[in-house]
RNA sequence: CGCGGGGUGGAGCAGUCUGGUAGCUCGCCGGGCUCAUAACCCGGAGGUCGAAGGUUCAAAUCCUUCCCCCGCAACCA
């Protein structure tokens, strides 16, 4: 199998600043690089993210704010940056389309593709709203070729551009769709693919002239011409790898995985892969497509002034509280629906009165009844029915040991079911709270000879505190070592085996309140145009 | 007949591919506990799984038809 992995989010198009949706994106694809950099080592992964600066809308963004392209988009980018560094996004490059090295590779795409003889020149003749600056099909305007937009008919234009053989790659992307069952996934995403697949493709029109749009990457053999945004920004993906010859982009890409949102999925389900076949690149090794979060049952829109931030909402809540509502609440590449109320609730619920409790009473026992310090044995030789993992009967569906425990957790999260990950740590969580109450660690403290018997039953605890910690590194990375430094555990012990460790006179320290309650008062919206 | 998604206890959602006692969170009722962040544990009420028909020993799950809601409709981020 893959001993290494390419984990992409979409690159962001800088016309605005950062949404929600970027956000959830960039959290799923965080939590997934951070599960295979523990897996694979650190070396072995790499994750890349990034901004869209070039085309059209870019420039009329621009215009609109009254600043040059450059300076717009510096400006994008560094909003999209200051909200990954608040999310904890992990990425180990950030392209910017308008980088430099990007363009060189751009470049150097293009000449070849052209070489092997997939892109070709031809006149385009079009109807074309010179309001909109775009051509239309028939199908798309009103009666009598009147442009939707500005309500004016559209005029006959003829233009000489650069196309991309399309029609001829089909088949191999479908057969590669068949031979894989999980290259487009969830299965919903697959089956729409293919349905976009049935016909024989358009080629694609690649190139756009200057004299309409200059704000993009020139042509390497057409100065006229500048690259279409699309071509320019999937080579985003791979074009500042340390290594970017043609023999290590082709070990890169079958261990590729993208994460994109369900709108732009024929864009990465025909245009890429057919980008990639034409330059004699192999195909990337999945494409996972996540839903769209509404905001109360609407649609996110700037029109509708529902944008949720996800700057405000992360400073608000921490921003491990919005890494785990989205990936907890949301099932992957369904929609969502989005509401702050959600937000506290999930956090009262989940992290206040399970994770945080949990931690809080633990913690304090230990620190009550001795001070801090397991004194039991550690591994306790055999805890039988005291045994937080392997406790019979009354646990339940609590059955798994740790390593099944642990195999299952990511295995979950492997198949993008963050949520069944989740489901199953908080599993945990009940299982310590019912252990707690079964076994009244705080009644048996009362008499002295009974401490011993305490003492395993905290070690125990410590250790199921441990493992639940551990295995939410991925997922909410800040609080995860919050638990672990309370748990006085340094980074190379945390990760140690099951009960491997925490040794007899370890001293955890006193409880803090990791996520104090939030009080039904309600919340002061933080997005304000929203009602 | 454009394509796709959805309709599951009061609310919000899993489960449907691989049929086999309907599950989770919140809310509600009763009990327990006191280590803990007025938290935690146990028990309970509440659903003919949009409708009808079919296949099957067995259907939320497969098939057919219908009703309702929502997105997307192709160089659009």
């Amino acid at each position: 199998m893959a001993d290494r992995i390419h984990i992409t989010t979409a690159i962001h198009y800088s016309n605005g600043p950062p949404h929600l949706g970027h956000a959830y994106e960039a959290i799923v694809a965080d939590t997934f690089a951070r599960h295979y950099r523990r897996k694979l080592g650190k070396g072995n992964v790499t994750f890349v993210t990034g901004t869209d600066e070039h085309g059209q809308k870019n420039r009329d963004a621009a215009v609109k704010a009254g600043k040059s392209p450059r300076e717009f988009v510096d400006g994008t980018s560094t909003l999209f940056k200051e909200a990954f560094a608040t999310l904890e996004i992990s990425y180990d490059k950030f392209v910017r389309t308008t980088d430099d090295t990007h363009k060189k590779f751009v470049q150097r795409m293009l000449t070849l593709t052209k070489e092997r003889g997939d892109i070709y020149f031809k006149d385009y003749e079009g109807l074309y709203c010179v309001g909109c600056e775009r051509f239309y099909t028939e199908k798309e305007l009103l009666p009598g070729n009147v442009c939707p937009v500005h309500k004016q008919p559209v005029e006959t234009v003829r233009e000489g551009n650069y196309f991309l053989k399309l029609e001829k790659h089909r088949a191999a992307i479908l057969k590669r769709i068949a031979e894989q069952p999980d290259f487009i996934r969830p299965e919903r995403y697959k089956n729409e693919a293919l349905q976009m697949l049935t016909e024989p493709l358009e080629d694609l029109c690649i190139s756009r002239p200057k004299s309409r749009l200059d704000w993009g990457i020139e042509l390497p053999f057409d100065d006229k011409y500048v690259t279409y945004v699309w071509y320019d920004a999937f080579c985003a993906y791979l074009s500042e790898l340390e290594d970017t010859s043609i023999e290590a982009l082709s070990q890169v890409l079958p261990t590729t995985h993208h994460f994109i949102g369900k709108d732009i999925l024929k864009t990465h389900a025909v245009y890429w892969p057919s980008i990639l076949l034409a330059a004699g690149l192999p195909l990337y090794g999945h494409l996972n497509v996540h839903g769209f979060l509404n905001f109360g049952g609407e649609r996110l829109s700037k029109s509708a002034g529902n944008i949720v931030d996800p700057m405000a909402l992360a400073n608000k809540y921490g921003p491990d509280v919005l890494r785990y509502f989205v990936l907890r609440e949301f099932v992957y590449g369904l929609d969502g629906d989005f509401t702050e109320d959600r937000i506290v609730e999930r956090y009262n619920a989940d992290l206040a009165n399970g994770l945080g409790n949990l931690t809080s009473r633990v913690l304090t026992m230990a620190t009550k009844y001795f001070g801090g310090e397991i004194t039991a044995e550690f591994p306790p030789p055999s805890l039988q029915d005291t045994d937080f993992y392997e406790y019979p009967g009354s646990l339940g569906s609590i059955v798994d040991s740790p390593p099944s425990y642990q195999a299952k957790a990511a295995a979950f999260l492997e198949c993008l079911h963050f949520k069944g990950t989740l489901d199953l740590i908080w599993e945990r969580v009940g299982a310590a709270d019912h252990y707690i109450v079964v076994t009244a660690p705080f009644t048996l403290a009362k008499d002295q000879t009974k401490l011993p018997e305490v003492a395993k039953i905290l070690a125990n605890l410590v250790e199921g505190l441990r493992l639940i910690a551990v295995e939410l590194e991925p997922y909410m990375p800040k609080t995860s070592w919050r638990i672990l430094e309370l748990l006085n555990l340094d980074e190379a012990t945390a990760r140690a085996p099951y009960r491997e460790a925490i040794k007899s006179g370890h001293r955890v320290k006193p409880a803090i309140p990791l996520f104090p309650r939030i009080e039904k008062k309600a919340p002061s919206p933080v997005h304000p145009t929203a009602r």
